[in-house]
RNA sequence: GGGCAAGUGGUGGAAUGGCAUACACGAAGGACUUAAAAUCCUUUGGCCGCAAGGUCGUGAGGGUUCAACUCCCUCCUUGCCCACCA
């Protein structure tokens, strides 16, 4: 018989939450400690991803609040978005409905789990006490310059009937459903992150406690590059093309230059030159052509002659100019110098129309070859050649060089070029926050004005799946009056990605109720930052750098005095079965709450933490969940045979315990802490325990296992909760060894072990190694060459 | 194609320059039991050996070092992120 997880988990489930220990009040007494796991989108069910998140959270929570930490740990749910409206339209139920249905089943298995939230600061981002706070939000951002509407090709999703960002393109396919994305030309609101990019470039620098691929991730996406503006001068006149490129070193190596078909000067350039007809005609069909085409690798490139050449600066020579589909006019200048030798794609393309190569930077590893027989553009560093002055020099040297050179002359430029874009907001969809402006006749765009916010998402609309938006169907909401002139007026129908939600939600969680702005600042002033983090890898560039860019925007308001919302970040690994990424899609879930039932809570959060460490991927095994039971039941037996005192041996067992347990919590190593206290009860099971040595033991297992622990606890005659037990210290006396072993190598193989008095002297230790039987036939009588000491631990002979 | 991870027993994993395989699962054997479950104890990387012991062994190959799973170089495999970004 196992112990009765059943009425345990339930028992103090209930006294937690009557006791209200996880309710956080701002103290000056004590240390804040704020820690938040990404908030979930209530689907339906918890599954094992959340349980794994919310489990290593919940353990730094309680071990904070042991140590004595003022701890703040809130949960809610990120509610706007599609799913909800394709529910909508697939079981024919309201959105709102829909969701607060899921939130009604997600709520009770959180609480099953036994997680230490404070429950009076849960919030939903589609209420509208949440959401009233977006759109001023979204006011205060259209009065500064940051929120602008914007026609532009946007990514068209076919099946969802609305844009997504780019960066929610996947393989040229909506990331959610997958279908293949078109462009489409719209009017859209705009939020510009760019305005921040050197500030959220720049303050990566302070985020030293983030994973080191997250700041990597998110230093490529804002891809900041150095390069040079290069002024060609048309063959006979005095206009110039601008053009951009990073890779300066390579100008002499420049044989053409290739403009994107939209590009302003392309019909000027071939205005009564031969190959104007054809040139339009392609002009017209790459058009047609969505980016999301002409950007696909398996696309063949096209291009064509406008007839027309342009000098090349450094050294006068005349070059052609091209049209080409795989220049973009959105990136750069929409025009490039192309060097065939050194860049791939130029390469291609000057094979594929016969257009002269030369090579500019020599591969140290081969001859300079002729570039009529090189296969590939060699890309990588080398020495300079054909570039006139600057022969001899390495290409990375000639980079500055060449720059500052035609700088100095005039024919160019020094620019920074970023990858990073203004982030596409608008959703043409029902189940997201109403973009509070209104369109009048007279009066063009009208904000509406603070004081009649929130503007309501209307309860009722008709749910087809088609044909846009549902708001605009919605004649309640659509017809308004104008702020300013009172005459009849139109809303506006997008609504905000909810990414717009979860960009500032762990402020809101300081004071969840205020309303009079979107937090109260004194409660953000005392528990933000976020001192801990914990989330998917997945939201490692969007999610986080929106969040970081908000965080920007409030301190630029004054409303907060800190540039950054996360001081430490945990991306923890994915679960997995069979090798598999867990998915409803593959069928190979587990449902958490079957565990619970059959194995206990507990037992659950402890397999969970002991299978694999945080950030790795876990693979999901039946058997480890047994094991994990069998441990709890052998600690649960513990209490039957207590003695009245522990052993030296145990004593000494218990504090190595206690240090290695803190100081694995600490770095977030819950695998290796469990691996410590199973030993540690090893040695209860060798020795027999003390209710010492027991309570300690369950204080350390208590983040893990906390309903088991607290029963544990109150079983020993405690009264008070054991999360305000306090962590136990461990004492450097009894971690003194007065024997050690040392491990004798002989020309760094293993060959023997001595048994030592700690405090022994070298010399001595020496001595009593060359005596030692072993080593003696190891060397041989050969003299040792050198002797090699490690203090406390090893000795190397070498001879 | 680029960037970043990772690769260790039958399995999950431990060790981040100093005893490779902690801890657990699984397996084998034993104790208890009429029996089973549960529990407790023992063994458990490969090869040679009755044993003592030896020897090989952390994806492959090279290097640095008295000493390498750990650091460096080249390559292979897998995963994640990104990609006509000039």
């Amino acid at each position: 018989m196992g112990y009765p997880f059943k009425e345990i988990e339930q028992k103090w489930q209930i006294n937690w939450e009557k006791e209200k220990i996880f309710s956080a009040q701002p103290s000056q007494g004590k240390k804040k400690y704020y820690l938040l796991e990404m908030f979930p989108y209530p689907s339906g069910k918890i599954h094992m991803g959340h349980v794994r998140n919310y489990t290593i959270g919940d353990v730094a929570a309680r071990f904070k609040m042991i140590m004595g930490f003022n701890v703040l740990h809130p949960m809610g749910f990120d509610a706007f978005g599609q799913p909800a409206e394709n529910a909508a339209i697939k079981n024919k139920t309201k959105p709102d409905i829909w969701t607060h249905k899921c939130i009604g089943w997600m709520r009770p298995e959180l609480k099953k789990m036994g997680f230490s939230y404070d429950w009076q600061r849960e919030l939903s981002t589609s209420d509208s006490s949440y959401y009233k706070w977006n759109q001023w939000v979204f006011l205060k951002m259209l009065e500064r310059g940051l929120a602008y509407k914007k026609a532009s090709s946007v990514n068209w999703c076919p099946s969802c009937e609305t844009t997504l960002a780019n960066e929610e393109v996947v393989e040229g396919g909506c990331w959610r459903c997958h279908s293949k994305v078109e462009e489409k030309q719209l009017e859209q609101w705009f939020l510009k992150i760019s305005v921040y990019k050197e500030r959220l470039l720049e303050d990566l620098g302070k985020l030293t406690e983030w994973p080191e691929r997250v700041l990597a991730m998110q230093s490529n996406w804002i891809g900041r590059s150095q390069g040079l503006e290069i002024y060609f001068r048309f063959k006979g006149s005095d206009r110039v093309i601008p053009v951009f490129t990073t890779r300066p070193d390579t100008i002499f190596g420049a044989t053409y230059i290739v403009l994107a078909p939209e590009h302003p000067l392309v019909k000027e350039i071939i205005k009564g030159k031969p190959q104007e007809k054809e040139a339009l005609k392609f002009i017209a069909k790459a058009s047609k052509e969505s980016n999301v085409v002409r950007a696909s690798t398996d696309v063949k490139k096209e291009g064509i002659f406008t007839g027309s050449f342009v000098i090349n600066p450094v050294n006068n020579e005349e070059i052609p100019i091209w049209i080409a589909d795989y220049v973009l006019m959105e990136y750069g200048t929409g025009a490039i110098m192309a060097v065939p030798t050194h860049d791939q794609r130029d390469f291609l393309f000057a094979k594929a129309h016969k257009l002269p190569m030369r090579v500019v930077i020599e591969n140290p590893k081969s001859q300079i070859p002729n570039p009529k027989e090189m296969k590939e553009a060699y890309e990588g560093q080398g020495i300079q050649v054909n570039s006139a002055q600057f022969d001899g020099l390495p290409n990375e040297e000639a980079k500055i060089k060449i720059s500052q050179w035609m700088e100095k002359e005039g024919t160019a430029k020094i620019q920074t070029h970023w990858r990073l874009r203004d982030w596409l907001i608008s959703r043409q969809r029902y189940w997201g926050t109403p973009i509070p402006v209104i369109y009048c006749k007279r009066c063009g765009l009208v904000p509406v004005p603070y004081e009649e916010l929130p503007v309501q998402l209307p309860k009722d609309a008709p749910f087809t799946g088609e044909g846009g938006s549902p708001l605009c169907k919605v004649k309640e909401f659509l017809n308004a009056r104008c702020p300013k002139c009172s005459s009849p007026a139109q809303r506006e129908t997008d609504t905000m990605a909810t990414f717009f939600d979860s960009s500032w939600y762990f402020l809101r969680f300081c004071s969840p109720g205020y309303d009079k702005g979107p937090f109260d600042k004194e409660e953000a002033g005392y528990w933000m930052p976020v001192d801990q983090y914990i989330g998917g890898i997945e939201h490692a560039i969007l999610h986080l750098l929106y969040s970081r860019f908000f965080t920007k925007f409030f301190q630029d308001l004054g409303l907060i005095d800190f540039s950054e919302p996360f001081i430490r970040l945990l991306t923890q690994g994915m679960v997995l079965k069979d090798g598999q990424v867990m998915s409803k899609s593959r069928g190979n879930i587990v449902d958490p709450d079957s565990i619970i039932k059959k194995y206990g809570a507990d037992t659950l959060r402890l397999f969970i933490l002991f299978a694999a460490p945080p950030e790795t991927e876990l693979e999901w095994d039946e058997r480890g969940i047994e094991g994990a039971s069998k441990f709890l039941n052998r600690v649960w037996r513990i209490q039957e045979n207590l003695k009245d005192s522990a052993d030296h041996f145990l004593i000494r067992a218990l504090h190595k315990t206690i240090k290695k347990v803190s100081e694995d919590f600490q770095g977030f190593k819950f695998n290796t802490a469990i691996a410590s206290l199973m030993e540690l009860t090893n040695a209860i099971y060798q020795s027999g325990a003390s209710q010492q040595v027991l309570e300690t033991l369950a204080i350390m297992l208590s983040p893990i296992a906390p309903h088991f622990c607290e029963e544990l606890w109150q079983i020993l005659g405690n009264k008070e909760s054991i999360f305000k037990a306090g962590w136990p210290k461990y004492d450097l006396a009894f971690l003194k060894e007065e024997k050690i072993t040392i491990v004798v190598q002989v020309n760094g193989k293993l060959r023997a072990k001595i048994e030592v008095a700690a405090d022994i002297s070298e010399k001595e230790l020496k001595e009593m190694v060359l005596a030692d039987e072993k080593i003696k036939t190891w060397l041989e009588n050969k003299p040792p060459k050198n002797f090699i000491l490690i203090p406390q631990k090893l000795v190397n002979i070498v001879v």
